[in-house]
DNA sequence: TTTAAAGTCTACTAAATATATAGACAAACT
DNA sequence: AGTTTGTCTATATATTTAGTAGACTTTAAA
Protein backbone atom coordinates (compact mmCIF):
# COMPACT_ATOMS: atom_id res chain seq x y z
CA UNK A 1 0.00 0.00 0.00
CA UNK A 2 1.83 3.28 -1.60
CA UNK A 3 -0.77 6.30 -1.54
CA UNK A 4 0.18 7.92 -5.06
CA UNK A 5 -0.24 11.52 -5.26
CA UNK A 6 -3.41 11.19 -7.45
CA UNK A 7 -5.08 9.09 -4.46
CA UNK A 8 -4.10 12.13 -2.08
CA UNK A 9 -5.92 14.55 -4.01
CA UNK A 10 -8.60 12.61 -4.42
CA UNK A 11 -9.07 12.33 -0.95
CA UNK A 12 -8.75 15.88 -0.29
CA UNK A 13 -11.10 16.72 -3.22
CA UNK A 14 -13.69 14.51 -0.93
CA UNK A 15 -12.66 16.34 2.17
CA UNK A 16 -14.03 19.57 0.56
CA UNK A 17 -16.95 18.29 -0.69
CA UNK A 18 -17.66 16.50 2.50
CA UNK A 19 -17.14 19.96 4.38
CA UNK A 20 -19.91 21.31 1.80
CA UNK A 21 -21.98 18.78 1.96
CA UNK A 22 -25.66 19.85 2.01
CA UNK A 23 -24.01 23.27 0.34
CA UNK A 24 -25.45 22.58 -3.19
CA UNK A 25 -22.82 22.53 -6.24
CA UNK A 26 -18.75 23.58 -5.77
CA UNK A 27 -16.60 24.31 -8.42
CA UNK A 28 -13.57 22.50 -9.57
CA UNK A 29 -11.73 25.36 -9.40
CA UNK A 30 -12.50 26.10 -5.89
CA UNK A 31 -11.67 22.24 -4.99
CA UNK A 32 -8.38 22.92 -6.90
CA UNK A 33 -7.12 26.47 -5.37
CA UNK A 34 -8.32 25.83 -1.86
CA UNK A 35 -6.45 22.20 -1.52
CA UNK A 36 -3.94 23.37 -3.83
CA UNK A 37 -4.49 20.54 -6.85
CA UNK A 38 -3.44 21.12 -10.35
CA UNK A 39 -7.06 21.67 -11.94
CA UNK A 40 -6.54 19.92 -14.73
CA UNK A 41 -5.39 16.57 -13.19
CA UNK A 42 -7.97 16.75 -10.35
CA UNK A 43 -10.53 17.11 -13.58
CA UNK A 44 -9.50 13.33 -14.51
CA UNK A 45 -9.56 12.38 -10.84
CA UNK A 46 -13.12 13.75 -10.00
CA UNK A 47 -14.64 11.98 -13.43
CA UNK A 48 -13.14 8.51 -11.65
CA UNK A 49 -15.13 9.35 -8.40
CA UNK A 50 -18.62 10.21 -10.73
CA UNK A 51 -17.93 6.93 -12.63
CA UNK A 52 -17.72 5.45 -9.35
CA UNK A 53 -20.93 6.72 -8.15
CA UNK A 54 -19.20 8.96 -5.30
CA UNK A 55 -20.14 12.42 -6.91
CA UNK A 56 -22.35 13.70 -8.64
CA UNK A 57 -22.18 17.12 -11.42
CA UNK A 58 -23.71 19.65 -13.33
CA UNK A 59 -22.64 21.40 -16.27
CA UNK A 60 -23.21 24.74 -17.09
CA UNK A 61 -22.26 28.20 -15.74
CA UNK A 62 -23.61 28.06 -12.32
CA UNK A 63 -22.41 23.91 -12.50
CA UNK A 64 -19.97 22.14 -10.40
CA UNK A 65 -19.57 19.00 -8.01
CA UNK A 66 -21.32 17.44 -4.78
CA UNK A 67 -21.26 14.04 -3.16
CA UNK A 68 -23.66 11.61 -4.19
CA UNK A 69 -23.80 10.33 -1.04
CA UNK A 70 -23.60 11.62 2.62
CA UNK A 71 -19.95 11.68 4.05
CA UNK A 72 -20.20 8.87 6.42
CA UNK A 73 -21.54 6.74 3.58
CA UNK A 74 -17.76 6.76 1.66
CA UNK A 75 -14.85 4.82 3.23
CA UNK A 76 -10.95 5.61 2.93
CA UNK A 77 -10.34 1.86 1.63
CA UNK A 78 -13.04 2.08 -0.88
CA UNK A 79 -11.36 5.10 -2.50
CA UNK A 80 -7.70 4.11 -2.16
CA UNK A 81 -8.37 0.45 -3.85
CA UNK A 82 -10.18 2.76 -6.53
CA UNK A 83 -7.56 4.75 -7.12
CA UNK A 84 -4.73 2.74 -6.40
CA UNK A 85 -5.85 -0.52 -5.99
CA UNK A 86 -4.67 -3.70 -3.74
CA UNK A 87 -4.37 -2.06 -0.27
CA UNK A 88 -1.85 -5.66 0.31
CA UNK A 89 1.62 -5.26 0.51
CA UNK A 90 2.02 -7.64 -1.93
CA UNK A 91 -0.97 -8.83 -4.78
CA UNK A 92 -0.11 -12.67 -3.89
CA UNK A 93 -1.76 -11.37 -0.88
CA UNK A 94 -4.85 -9.08 -2.49
CA UNK A 95 -8.18 -10.39 -2.23
CA UNK A 96 -9.49 -7.77 -4.96
CA UNK A 97 -6.47 -7.79 -7.02
CA UNK A 98 -4.14 -11.08 -6.66
CA UNK A 99 -1.48 -11.26 -8.70
CA UNK A 100 1.32 -14.01 -8.09
CA UNK A 101 4.69 -12.25 -7.51
CA UNK A 102 8.27 -13.87 -6.82
CA UNK A 103 7.85 -14.63 -2.88
CA UNK A 104 4.86 -16.84 -3.85
CA UNK A 105 6.03 -19.83 -2.29
CA UNK A 106 6.87 -18.34 0.83
CA UNK A 107 3.89 -19.24 3.29
CA UNK A 108 5.57 -17.53 6.40
CA UNK A 109 6.14 -14.13 4.67
CA UNK A 110 3.07 -14.81 2.54
CA UNK A 111 0.90 -15.24 6.31
CA UNK A 112 2.99 -11.84 7.57
CA UNK A 113 1.59 -9.77 4.42
CA UNK A 114 -2.00 -11.46 5.03
CA UNK A 115 -1.92 -10.17 8.59
CA UNK A 116 -0.62 -6.91 7.14
CA UNK A 117 -3.43 -6.49 4.72
CA UNK A 118 -6.04 -7.99 7.60
CA UNK A 119 -5.41 -4.67 9.81
CA UNK A 120 -4.73 -1.94 6.76
CA UNK A 121 -8.07 -3.12 5.20
CA UNK A 122 -10.18 -3.22 8.48
CA UNK A 123 -8.61 0.21 9.73
CA UNK A 124 -9.31 1.99 6.45
CA UNK A 125 -12.69 0.51 6.20
CA UNK A 126 -14.19 1.69 9.53
CA UNK A 127 -13.07 5.23 8.51
CA UNK A 128 -15.39 7.58 6.43
CA UNK A 129 -14.72 11.04 5.50
CA UNK A 130 -17.10 11.88 8.01
CA UNK A 131 -14.36 11.51 10.37
CA UNK A 132 -11.83 13.28 8.22
CA UNK A 133 -13.13 16.69 8.07
CA UNK A 134 -12.78 19.08 10.84
CA UNK A 135 -16.31 18.88 12.89
CA UNK A 136 -16.70 15.07 12.24
CA UNK A 137 -16.53 12.81 14.90
CA UNK A 138 -13.07 11.89 15.38
CA UNK A 139 -11.38 8.55 14.01
CA UNK A 140 -10.64 7.25 17.15
CA UNK A 141 -13.90 7.83 19.53
CA UNK A 142 -16.63 6.89 17.22
CA UNK A 143 -16.35 3.47 15.20
CA UNK A 144 -17.34 1.50 18.57
CA UNK A 145 -21.06 2.29 16.75
CA UNK A 146 -22.09 -0.29 14.47
CA UNK A 147 -20.69 -3.88 13.87
CA UNK A 148 -18.06 -4.19 16.18
CA UNK A 149 -16.37 -7.25 15.23
CA UNK A 150 -16.93 -6.53 11.39
CA UNK A 151 -13.74 -7.74 9.86
CA UNK A 152 -14.75 -7.28 5.96
CA UNK A 153 -10.72 -7.60 4.77
CA UNK A 154 -9.44 -6.66 0.90
CA UNK B 1 3.92 0.46 1.85
CA UNK B 2 4.24 -1.40 -1.23
CA UNK B 3 6.98 -3.91 -1.93
CA UNK B 4 8.84 -4.15 -4.58
CA UNK B 5 9.99 -6.86 -6.73
CA UNK B 6 13.54 -6.10 -5.92
CA UNK B 7 12.86 -6.01 -2.46
CA UNK B 8 10.85 -9.68 -2.69
CA UNK B 9 13.98 -10.73 -4.24
CA UNK B 10 15.86 -9.25 -1.11
CA UNK B 11 13.46 -11.55 0.90
CA UNK B 12 14.36 -14.45 -0.66
CA UNK B 13 17.80 -14.70 -0.71
CA UNK B 14 18.30 -13.91 2.86
CA UNK B 15 15.74 -16.90 3.75
CA UNK B 16 17.90 -19.00 1.41
CA UNK B 17 21.02 -17.82 3.00
CA UNK B 18 18.86 -18.02 6.48
CA UNK B 19 18.24 -21.61 5.46
CA UNK B 20 22.03 -22.22 4.95
CA UNK B 21 23.61 -20.52 7.67
CA UNK B 22 26.11 -22.20 8.89
CA UNK B 23 26.67 -24.28 5.96
CA UNK B 24 29.66 -22.05 4.67
CA UNK B 25 29.33 -20.11 1.35
CA UNK B 26 26.76 -20.28 -1.22
CA UNK B 27 26.96 -19.41 -4.91
CA UNK B 28 24.75 -16.33 -6.16
CA UNK B 29 24.13 -18.73 -8.85
CA UNK B 30 22.41 -21.22 -6.67
CA UNK B 31 20.33 -19.08 -5.16
CA UNK B 32 19.38 -17.61 -8.33
CA UNK B 33 18.27 -20.52 -9.58
CA UNK B 34 16.60 -22.17 -6.57
CA UNK B 35 14.34 -19.22 -5.71
CA UNK B 36 14.03 -18.27 -9.54
CA UNK B 37 15.93 -14.87 -9.17
CA UNK B 38 17.44 -13.20 -12.28
CA UNK B 39 21.25 -13.59 -11.77
CA UNK B 40 22.25 -10.34 -12.56
CA UNK B 41 19.71 -8.46 -10.85
CA UNK B 42 19.98 -10.50 -7.69
CA UNK B 43 23.94 -9.35 -7.81
CA UNK B 44 23.15 -5.79 -7.41
CA UNK B 45 20.74 -6.92 -4.50
CA UNK B 46 23.69 -8.57 -2.58
CA UNK B 47 25.81 -6.02 -2.88
CA UNK B 48 23.44 -3.52 -1.04
CA UNK B 49 22.76 -6.19 1.38
CA UNK B 50 26.51 -6.68 1.90
CA UNK B 51 27.05 -2.80 2.54
CA UNK B 52 24.72 -2.68 5.11
CA UNK B 53 26.19 -5.33 6.84
CA UNK B 54 23.85 -8.48 6.24
CA UNK B 55 25.57 -10.62 4.64
CA UNK B 56 29.77 -11.72 3.73
CA UNK B 57 31.21 -12.53 0.57
CA UNK B 58 34.39 -13.86 -0.97
CA UNK B 59 35.38 -13.58 -4.41
CA UNK B 60 36.99 -16.32 -6.37
CA UNK B 61 36.31 -19.87 -7.45
CA UNK B 62 34.69 -21.15 -4.25
CA UNK B 63 33.86 -18.76 -3.39
CA UNK B 64 30.18 -17.22 -2.53
CA UNK B 65 27.69 -15.26 0.04
CA UNK B 66 26.82 -16.16 3.73
CA UNK B 67 24.81 -14.34 6.18
CA UNK B 68 26.73 -12.11 8.18
CA UNK B 69 24.59 -12.42 11.52
CA UNK B 70 22.18 -14.99 12.84
CA UNK B 71 18.87 -14.95 10.82
CA UNK B 72 16.98 -14.17 14.17
CA UNK B 73 19.37 -10.66 13.76
CA UNK B 74 17.70 -9.36 11.00
CA UNK B 75 14.51 -8.34 11.15
CA UNK B 76 11.90 -7.43 8.29
CA UNK B 77 11.43 -3.77 8.89
CA UNK B 78 15.29 -3.46 8.54
CA UNK B 79 15.59 -5.18 5.12
CA UNK B 80 12.17 -3.83 3.81
CA UNK B 81 13.13 -0.06 4.54
CA UNK B 82 16.76 -0.41 3.29
CA UNK B 83 14.94 -2.07 -0.34
CA UNK B 84 12.26 -0.18 -0.48
CA UNK B 85 12.19 3.26 1.91
CA UNK B 86 9.09 3.72 4.37
CA UNK B 87 6.73 1.49 5.46
CA UNK B 88 4.62 4.60 5.60
CA UNK B 89 1.61 4.73 3.38
CA UNK B 90 2.61 8.74 3.12
CA UNK B 91 6.24 10.35 3.48
CA UNK B 92 4.73 12.84 5.69
CA UNK B 93 4.26 10.10 8.15
CA UNK B 94 7.26 8.63 8.08
CA UNK B 95 10.04 8.64 10.78
CA UNK B 96 13.23 7.77 8.68
CA UNK B 97 12.00 8.95 5.44
CA UNK B 98 9.81 12.47 6.00
CA UNK B 99 8.83 14.41 3.44
CA UNK B 100 5.92 16.88 2.30
CA UNK B 101 3.14 15.25 0.62
CA UNK B 102 -0.02 16.72 -0.43
CA UNK B 103 -2.18 15.89 2.41
CA UNK B 104 0.38 17.68 4.98
CA UNK B 105 -2.30 20.12 6.42
CA UNK B 106 -5.10 17.32 6.72
CA UNK B 107 -4.71 15.94 10.25
CA UNK B 108 -7.20 13.51 10.16
CA UNK B 109 -5.68 11.35 7.61
CA UNK B 110 -2.47 11.62 8.45
CA UNK B 111 -3.74 10.39 12.07
CA UNK B 112 -5.02 7.23 10.35
CA UNK B 113 -1.74 7.00 8.23
CA UNK B 114 0.41 6.98 10.93
CA UNK B 115 -1.57 4.64 13.24
CA UNK B 116 -1.04 2.12 10.34
CA UNK B 117 2.75 3.21 9.65
CA UNK B 118 3.01 2.25 13.68
CA UNK B 119 1.14 -0.92 13.50
CA UNK B 120 3.17 -1.98 10.49
CA UNK B 121 6.40 -0.88 11.67
CA UNK B 122 6.08 -2.98 14.96
CA UNK B 123 4.93 -6.12 13.08
CA UNK B 124 7.92 -5.88 10.91
CA UNK B 125 10.38 -5.23 13.59
CA UNK B 126 9.13 -8.52 15.26
CA UNK B 127 9.69 -10.73 11.99
CA UNK B 128 13.36 -11.74 11.96
CA UNK B 129 14.42 -14.60 9.16
CA UNK B 130 14.20 -16.81 11.63
CA UNK B 131 10.62 -16.76 11.64
CA UNK B 132 10.76 -17.29 7.53
CA UNK B 133 12.39 -20.12 7.15
CA UNK B 134 10.56 -23.64 7.72
CA UNK B 135 12.30 -25.41 10.94
CA UNK B 136 12.51 -22.01 12.20
CA UNK B 137 9.99 -20.70 14.79
CA UNK B 138 6.46 -19.23 13.18
CA UNK B 139 5.82 -15.80 14.12
CA UNK B 140 2.79 -16.43 15.83
CA UNK B 141 4.11 -18.36 18.56
CA UNK B 142 7.53 -16.70 19.99
CA UNK B 143 7.29 -13.40 19.60
CA UNK B 144 6.48 -13.24 23.65
CA UNK B 145 10.24 -13.78 24.01
CA UNK B 146 12.06 -10.26 24.56
CA UNK B 147 9.80 -6.87 25.09
CA UNK B 148 6.71 -7.03 25.38
CA UNK B 149 5.27 -3.46 24.68
CA UNK B 150 8.04 -2.49 22.67
CA UNK B 151 6.44 -0.11 19.90
CA UNK B 152 9.65 1.28 18.10
CA UNK B 153 7.64 2.32 15.10
CA UNK B 154 8.99 3.86 12.03
C1' DT C 1 51.73 -19.35 -13.70
C1' DT C 2 48.04 -19.81 -16.37
C1' DT C 3 43.16 -20.61 -16.38
C1' DA C 4 38.60 -20.91 -14.78
C1' DA C 5 35.27 -19.66 -11.51
C1' DA C 6 33.52 -16.83 -8.75
C1' DG C 7 32.12 -11.84 -7.02
C1' DT C 8 32.36 -6.39 -8.27
C1' DC C 9 31.61 -2.29 -10.64
C1' DT C 10 29.74 0.88 -14.03
C1' DA C 11 26.88 1.79 -17.51
C1' DC C 12 22.99 1.26 -20.26
C1' DT C 13 18.21 0.10 -21.73
C1' DA C 14 13.29 -0.90 -21.93
C1' DA C 15 8.92 -0.73 -20.04
C1' DA C 16 5.75 0.79 -16.89
C1' DT C 17 3.85 4.17 -13.95
C1' DA C 18 3.04 8.64 -12.15
C1' DT C 19 2.08 13.22 -12.88
C1' DA C 20 0.59 16.04 -15.16
C1' DT C 21 -0.83 19.59 -19.64
C1' DA C 22 -3.46 20.98 -23.97
C1' DG C 23 -7.21 21.83 -26.44
C1' DA C 24 -11.47 20.88 -28.66
C1' DC C 25 -16.19 19.80 -27.28
C1' DA C 26 -20.80 19.81 -24.77
C1' DA C 27 -24.10 21.52 -21.73
C1' DA C 28 -26.36 25.08 -19.04
C1' DC C 29 -27.37 29.45 -17.60
C1' DT C 30 -27.91 34.73 -18.56
C1' DA D 1 -25.40 34.63 -28.60
C1' DG D 2 -21.99 34.31 -25.37
C1' DT D 3 -19.88 32.94 -21.20
C1' DT D 4 -19.06 29.62 -17.82
C1' DT D 5 -18.39 25.28 -16.35
C1' DG D 6 -17.77 20.27 -16.81
C1' DT D 7 -16.13 16.27 -20.39
C1' DC D 8 -13.28 13.79 -23.37
C1' DT D 9 -9.14 12.43 -25.82
C1' DA D 10 -4.63 12.92 -26.67
C1' DT D 11 -0.05 14.09 -25.58
C1' DA D 12 4.04 15.02 -22.74
C1' DT D 13 7.49 14.43 -19.31
C1' DA D 14 9.76 12.50 -15.41
C1' DT D 15 10.62 8.97 -12.44
C1' DT D 16 10.86 4.44 -11.04
C1' DT D 17 11.25 -0.33 -11.85
C1' DA D 18 13.24 -4.15 -13.52
C1' DG D 19 16.28 -5.68 -15.65
C1' DT D 20 20.92 -6.61 -19.16
C1' DA D 21 25.83 -6.16 -20.74
C1' DG D 22 30.39 -6.33 -20.28
C1' DA D 23 34.81 -5.28 -18.48
C1' DC D 24 37.35 -5.94 -14.18
C1' DT D 25 39.18 -8.24 -9.77
C1' DT D 26 40.07 -11.81 -6.73
C1' DT D 27 40.82 -16.59 -5.51
C1' DA D 28 41.97 -21.30 -5.97
C1' DA D 29 43.20 -25.17 -8.47
C1' DA D 30 45.60 -27.36 -12.56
Amino acid sequence: MKISSKCEYACLALIYLAEHFGDGLVKIQSIASTKKIPKKFLEQILIVLKQRGYVKSKKGASGGYRLALPPDKITLAEVIRLMDGALAPVESVSKYFYEPTPIEQEERLLGVFREIRDYVAARLERITFRDLISGGRSGESGPRSGKKTARSSG
